[in-house]
DNA sequence: CTTCCGCGTTTTATCGATATATTGAGCGCG
DNA sequence: CGCGCTCAATATATCGATAAAACGCGGAAG
């Protein structure tokens, strides 16, 4: 590897010159300048990151840490990573186990140090786990867990969302809701997303009937999928479904397709999120938009102020959701 | 921050000792190991990376550089980070810019360096940029371009898995198929899927009149959504569609559901990449497997070998495909 | 009783850059 | 002619760890 040294003695001047060339710290004089960047080019080196973190204590480079590259996070992750760049920094993505034990330890303290700060998905992340996480680096958290206080935190407007999509729904005639993927579990992530469901039941006089809670085994379509069979079979009346999310709602959407209940007609779906896709999957997926920019924003703002030597107390931003009307509900396009 | 000095005065032991506590490297006396892990535990040390790093020459991490986050890198990117775990290695993933010409400035070959290898896709990537990347780190390349001999490369069987996907539908009755996505350059990307969908057309005695080859504004389902509204606006006669990519089938599903055409009775439609979600996207995509596993595979095996010190030459591998029938086409689920 | 050996531990050198202090050359001005 | 001033360039110390060699000590071999 060719290093600083030997660009320095190429050129003949010291190893200082050199680093004030690259980085334009200190001047240099014209003649001398040209004579380092003949060498530069000419041994075709390119500065080591690594010593320059040792020694400069910065790594320009942050990290998202998710769950999984999967649909919602890649998508969030795409709008993150202008934000970051606009300043200057990278962005890279880490994956955490996909189980909760592991994540930190995979994922362990040490490794975060060596980014100027952290986003960090809590799904899957215990608030215990995350308590012990103890570091005076720039840590914003997203997700719809409960979180220490001391963390900056950016989450969804989760029962509101819910609340709008059922709302809308009942509005548009339906009567017997589902609520895919929540769980009667208080502390459940999907908690919030129950409780806007089951108000907007109430609110409507309507029953927030537990049978209609219909967990799933996890959150991908096949789950939604296999749930939506499981009920259909059962013979429980419904003419609606909330799905907990997208991805959710496609499985839902499969399910009712192949055992010919129609949507919007005999079955109005919603789900959570606004995924690309679901503007574009027949009927189109009436969704509760989650503003991904804006939650982009919201976190890398708070990042960067942490970055920033902002020590003032932790904020907790929850991040305002509306609903997309599109053919899976009636009256949508 | 605390030092491994820091540990050690606590312990009353050299560095080193710390040291070898805490890799295992030397064996270190039962007493001494615990007072040192004591020390460890109460000052709560956790061992800087970044020197680690610089000392040792090795992050132990590989970067799967991608030209977005988003749907078929994010689902490939999940199949390689287990693969890249299992050796004892972290995957974080990179974004390049969208466009071209930034692509390996804001991705210097320097940051390349801080990791033990690389996954690059090159979508988007030229093959002069690509040339200039001179360097002895582990490199695969991913994707449909054309690359320099001399490195590593895995790409899908294009032309077999479009041939696949368009003899299927004209067996199953089409006529007119228009190729969605693929372009008349014949340097483009896609020009061995267009070759593929060609050669069927023409085996089975059709046409593969230019006029059926649509390109896209971009591959994203808006993009595939426009063209295909384009063509049917122009009245252009079509019994079926091979898109390029699945992203790309949904934009045109989406059209096709609006200007009232039934899938697959009057038109029948194919993708390729098989994401998760085509399988339950009514009435199911039938779609070209891309096998994301086997590629992942592939890329991480070569990789691997690379990183084991195998100086032998270049492997260009071509990942078979397999066509997945699904109600989009007949005779489908 | 000396010499050698093995084990645990410390010493020293190094990875490749950057921050800070210092040296040195050139120049204006009295 | 010499004093001080500026600007360019160098020397030195440092970031925090690890590799490799040196070292001290007790027991076995000669």
């Amino acid at each position: 590897m060719v290093r600083m040294a030997d660009v320095a003695r190429a050129a003949g001047v010291s190893v200082m010159t050199v680093s004030n060339v690259l980085n334009e710290r200190l001047p240099v004089g014209e003649s001398t300048r040209a004579r380092v960047m003949e060498a530069v080019e000419a041994l075709g080196y390119e500065v080591n990151l690594t010593a320059r973190h040792l020694r400069a204590g910065r790594t320009d480079t942050v990290a998202f840490v998710v769950p999984s590259f999967h649909d919602y996070f890649g998508e969030l992750a795409d709008q993150v990573a202008p934000l970051v760049e606009a300043e200057g920094r990278h962005l890279v993505l880490e994956r955490t186990s996909a189980n909760a034990e592991q994540e930190m330890e995979a994922l362990s303290v040490a490794r975060l140090r060596i980014y100027d700060g952290v986003l960090l998905s809590v799904a899957g992340l215990d608030l215990e786990t995350l308590a012990r996480v103890r570091t005076a680096k720039p840590i914003v958290l997203l997700g719809e867990r409960d979180v220490p206080e001391h963390f900056n935190h950016v989450r969804l407007a989760n029962e509101s969302g819910a609340h709008l999509a059922t709302a809308h729904m009942i509005e548009r005639g339906s009567r017997r809701i589902l609520a895919l993927g929540c769980s009667p579990d208080a502390t459940h992530m999907m908690t919030d997303r129950r409780v806007g469901w089951e108000n907007a039941c109430h609110e409507a006089g309507l029953a927030a009937d537990p049978a209609y809670v219909v967990p799933v085994s996890d959150y991908t379509s096949l789950g939604g999928r296999e749930a939506m069979l499981k009920v259909i079979a059962s013979g429980l009346p419904f003419d609606g479904v909330f799905a907990v999310t997208d991805i959710v709602a496609l499985g839902a959407l499969s399910a009712l397709a192949d055992s010919g209940l129609r949507v919007p007609g005999d079955v109005q779906l919603a789900g959570f999120d606004n995924l690309d896709m679901s503007r574009f999957i027949p009927p189109g997926i009436t969704s509760v938009d989650v503003n991904r920019e804006g939650v982009a924003e919201a976190a890398v703002g708070l990042l960067h102020r942490q970055m920033s030597g902002w020590t003032g107390p932790a904020e907790h931003v929850v991040a305002p959701v509306r609903l997309v009307v599109r053919g899976s509900t009636r009256g949508g396009a």
